[in-house]
DNA sequence: CGCCGACTTGAGCAATCTCAATCATGGTGG
DNA sequence: CCACCATGATTGAGATTGCTCAAGTCGGCG
């Protein structure tokens, strides 16, 4: 469920860091960087430069770290390119994964004024750039911009949404299930017949389905004898409206599994 | 899991249905009783009389639906008593709870204008009251009052806090921590005994945490142990710091469950 | 070649679910 | 007052799912 026990972890975290150098490469952004964020689609072009104003762009290596959870919030984030994982820390140690952000999108909450304290923690997954605006700069622009008061306010909605169909999967299906979820929203449109890399590794897959990496490994197995088939990273999919039907039935991969064998 | 499965789904409602009235009653309210959500409570007057122009009051038996998820959103609503559970609905017709709200929180997202679906069912569970306000409306002070858009962002954050703490704790506690946390949750502040009820039956706390029935029983009987007794709705904690211990170990339980069998 | 990291596979165990029986409670009709 | 029923809660037994620990495979890379 976790991404990792507590000192298992450290290791792992301990060993993924190893000789990265300290420094991080900052460069300065303008408007035309802020406008592929879909956050800023529609906001007008002048918050647009005004928010612009303070940007830079960070490149980030595999494993660092772009804030903790609990410590303020001094610029609103934007992946750029590569991924960026979110993740809560119980006081425990225990990790776990609540999100991973990529394509423009927002790596955390917009700041909306007052002090405001980060939520979860947010971490690169592999090479990634980050844009960065300043969090007043941005509260200010929020309130007196309603277009992008608005664009927030629809960007949170669909946050929401996307929340609640994680804990609807978290509650209601198995890791098999989940995974052919998983798999069906990679799948391009309009093919039935399909092959595909997966974004990320399969530690990742499985931490963002929330379960272990072993037992990832087991669902994909199962999938084999339903036309998904895995090399590393990538997937052939032999039938995506077969694979679609795995998304709601526990019993019936039982059975074929078993036959399989 | 999940609440039920779908064919005991349906008997179930058709048994809890069964010689309901169909009418409801609805009264005008007014500024007063909007004032009463939290949501509203920075909100300026001028705004607040305004929304509450067409503001009804609708009294809601128990599994009364105040609308379906995919249907389209006419109104923003409130709780002004009682309790109202949101839930999911998958193709098969399994439900899955999503969350249960009382108490002036607001019911579903609000409607920032446009064409917008309800992403979740509600029903209330046990009597209840809600307030209603027309969607369009809401959606056109949005736009108009700073103080109510502020809210309202202000509002889905923590919404979203709330979600991700779900997340977390769906996919790193298991269900005697889980447990415990809601009840940590329900203790009276500044008391090491204490003794309270539960907002609403264990079916519902079960569906809340996300295991069935039985195990939360099986939960509440290894809580016994810690110094947690119940008599249906009633709880006493013996010390709310050692059950507070409870929530973030998994191998302690088990050896004293033991022994004390 | 030999190591490392990512992945896979196997075996046993723990948590949870399922199905079924039982019990407690409150209401209802006789 | 009692028999009876419906509902919610508890408990038991067995199946299933997913986890843990451990070993093994595989591909790249110095």
């Amino acid at each position: 469920m976790t991404i990792d026990t507590s000192r298992a972890a450290q290791r792992y975290d301990a060993v993924r860091r190893k000789g990265r150098a300290g420094s991080r490469a900052s460069l300065p952004a303008g408007p035309d960087e802020l406008r592929k964020a879909p956050l800023f689609a529609d906001v007008d072009e002048a918050t647009l430069s005004r928010l612009s104003a303070d940007a830079r762009i960070e490149s980030l290596q595999d494993g660092d770290t772009l804030f903790h959870q609990g410590a303020g919030v001094t610029d609103v984030s934007f992946v750029m390119s590569g991924y960026v994982k979110l993740m809560r820390m119980a006081p425990s140690g225990r990790q776990t994964l609540i999100g991973i952000r990529s394509d423009g999108e927002m790596i955390g909450e917009a700041p909306a004024g007052g002090d405001e304290i980060h939520a979860v923690s947010a971490e690169a997954v592999g090479a990634a750039k980050a844009l960065k605006l300043p969090a007043p700069r941005f509260a200010r622009q929020i309130k007196e911009s309603p277009s992008l008061c608005a664009a927030v306010l629809r960007d949170s909605k669909e946050r929401i949404a996307r929340l609640v169909g994680e804990i609807e999967s978290l509650k209601s299906q198995n890791a098999d299930q989940r995974l052919a979820h998983f798999l069906l929203a990679l799948c391009p449109p309009d093919e039935d017949r399909c092959r595909f890399r997966l974004p990320y590794d399969k530690r990742l897959i499985a931490a963002r389905l929330g379960v272990k990496q072993e037992t990832l490994s087991r669902a994909f197995a199962k999938l084999r004898v339903h036309g998904v088939r895995t090399e590393t990273r990538n997937v052939h999919v032999e039938s995506v409206a077969h694979l679609a039907e795995q998304c709601g039935r526990p019993g019936a991969r039982a059975r074929l599994a078993f036959q399989a064998s």
